[in-house]
DNA sequence: AATGAATGAGGGTTCATTCAT
DNA sequence: GATGAATGAACCCTCATTCAT
């Protein structure tokens, strides 16, 4: 998944063990910054516990970081891999009707991101964003926009195909990523402090969640006496 | 319910208008510190930022607080409504259909909470809950259940009138809630970093979502063709 | 000598002692640090062993100067009060033959400047000047370059007055500065090393040097037979 | 006499190329070295800037210098010229009068030591002195005292062939060496710092130096008139 | 011998917290 | 109660030094 991780895979050859860890550095440090920032935010992390967790001592850290901003935008930057133009073209050649493109989005989503570490990316973004801005407009221009655009051309393949109705493509497309970024905040925040007397199963939540949305968003002759917004208040 | 109301002994009682500003302390501390955590996190408040902007010096916020932490605590517990009670109150008389309730539910949410400073609170709790356990699962207790719990209500009334065809009880409150925790997110995270080219109108789109996820509610005699969930389960 | 020296002067008065210390600190860290600047060089002085001699801890340090280089800077500027002008109205006002202005200048520099603490910014100017380039040039314009201009000032009055016969006053004020940098270096680098079998009075080796430099710009008719410089031009 | 000299068996002997390098290591690493103390002081050299001037790795440095205080002992070992008992023949077997005699002493210095990189040696000696004491003692022993008893030799000559006056022998000897420091000092603090719109041409400096000194040394019998030393003693 | 990755003690700086006034 | 000067623990970061290769 990650281009450093992928390098330091070849594992298993015969290779100078300096030289091998050398290059594993970097990908062993993301790693457990990655854990340690989603984890406790950036300020509450220390250096010298990402190096702990690393495996190396803190000195180490800062030979392949210049500092701790750096070491977390790096963080952020290895885990924003633009899938994007992968995953439009997997749509591109969707065959089948655009309901179920949608289902498939969306679990693909769940397995891809929402239930991989990336995931934790996009936590660590939203609670630090005031913090980094500049990471933050990074992550919009190559994430967020990225992605609503992806959705929007499978809402508008629904609409033009007569499967769709949607009255308002900018809020439908929220409608779908809502659910994603509120999986993703309780499985990062308060999911992972609360007693799990009831759990949600992610999984099964965005099939719900895409039935439902499908529910809304399948067009009907009869849907025209539904008040639709535009009503909306001011 | 709060210890801090209870110091600040913010009542609406009445009082001699030089003790005002004394009596006044907590609250104005509180205020700022919302303010600033929300803003900037935990850790990166600083405590005399948040005495500055309360107008009194560094001092006087221990002497109201015992350390940054117990204000923080302070903060969560001065702006967690106990409202559900009487919002149970209100929807009980609610007259109307039930989409209507449902309706009018996320309007007075965004009302009350969304709109106002209260919505920071969310996002802390949220941004900060893997260091403040116990504040999340006080959240989840005092806040999150109760508020499902009146969400449920809802879909469960609709349900009873036969106005509504929900699935899965669970997710279809999960499903109201998402794009609450979706639009605090955005309007204190995200929303506040990234440039205003697209700007979403919060109303409209707890309006759009409304509709959306009412016709996913809405019950009809064809419904029970559609594929429900359970079928993609892993 | 110094202003926050004498600021802090009005010490014996009735003023609550917190509040006099506060006005006290920035002169005794700026006293400790000079001390050990002048000592240890500017990177080997430790931040916390100024402020121990200073009688504060490492913390108050960064109260009153926000880092250890701008302390330094504070240090040197707190040193450099511009007597120059003092000194060209006293020398202005000056009714004695040249030669023994000339004398009384080199004793009063002496007293003034090179047997004071004052006299470790010298030092400490030339042995950091490479790496406080700033300060170099700062110290350049403030002290040596108007400290040059009183010395020509003397010497070209003994020209006027046909006291002097002086061939290059550029080179002839540096014969005059040479002694004072050599003094200076001695008392505040090997001198403070150097087993103390043969010491200099600086006092005297003062009063020597001002009449060796005297004799040779005293003016007299034979002197045009003596081989001037010029001579071995390479 | 140099430890370092000795490693680096640095002989006029023919050594095979290919082990050239090798045994110029040391050489080539305290070459670095002076330059680059000279130019930063002790502490704020780092030992892998030295080795990377050099070119050769950080470990390396460490493979012929213990400790990087032993790379400075090195460096001012290597650089303190014993070549005093070469001078003292030179001085003996002068022929010319004694003034002459100064002159060529002064030209030579400036030639040999000023001009050359060997006068940061001194540089660095004044600068660091206070860090390294007993590298100070053994330059005061090694340099400073011959190269006084030197000076001494000339004036004493030239007081014994009637061709000088010199009230007090060490003073004097001082007022030979104050130019020498002043002119190393300017060349490697200030003046490398200040902008040159005037620079002084140290050659020049030197001989106007000299002449002055000169005229204050020659003996003529007028001069007992002049106030001598020994009045303004406090 | 040479390398350069790894170490960790050391020092500058921050900031929550204390306490004399 | 209120203040804000003072504290010192904690943390980031540097860099001399080590050592496996």
């Amino acid at each position: 998944m990650s281009l450093t991780k992928f390098i330091a895979g070849r594992s298993d050859d015969v290779q100078a063990k300096r030289e091998r860890r050398k290059e594993a550095r970097p990908g062993e440090l993301l790693d457990a910054a990655l854990d340690l920032f989603v984890e406790k935010g950036f300020a509450a992390t220390r250096a010298e516990e990402v190096a702990a967790r690393a495996g190396v001592s803190k000195g180490t850290l800062f030979l392949y970081f210049p500092s701790k901003e750096e070491l977390f935008k790096a963080v952020v930057r290895e885990n924003i891999s633009g899938r994007f133009q992968e995953w439009n073209d997997e749509f591109e050649k969707f065959e089948g009707d655009t309901p179920d493109m949608l289902r498939y989005c969306m679990k693909v989503w769940w397995e891809r991101i929402g239930a991989s570490r990336a995931s934790g990316i996009t936590k660590l973004i939203i609670s630090e964003a005031r913090n980094f801005p500049d990471i933050a407009a990074f992550y919009q221009h190559e994430v967020i926009e990225p992605g609503q655009r992806l959705i929007r051309r499978i809402l508008q393949r629904g609409v033009d195909r007569g499967e769709f109705q949607v009255a308002d493509m900018d809020y439908a497309t929220f409608s779908i990523t809502a659910p994603m970024v509120f999986l993703i905040m309780m499985k990062h925040s308060m999911g992972a402090c609360v007693a799990r007397d009831f759990v949600m199963d992610p999984e099964r939540y965005i099939n719900s969640q895409a039935e439902t949305l499908l529910k809304g968003f399948l067009a009907r002759p009869e849907d025209g006496k539904n008040k639709p917004e535009g009503r909306s208040r001011k």
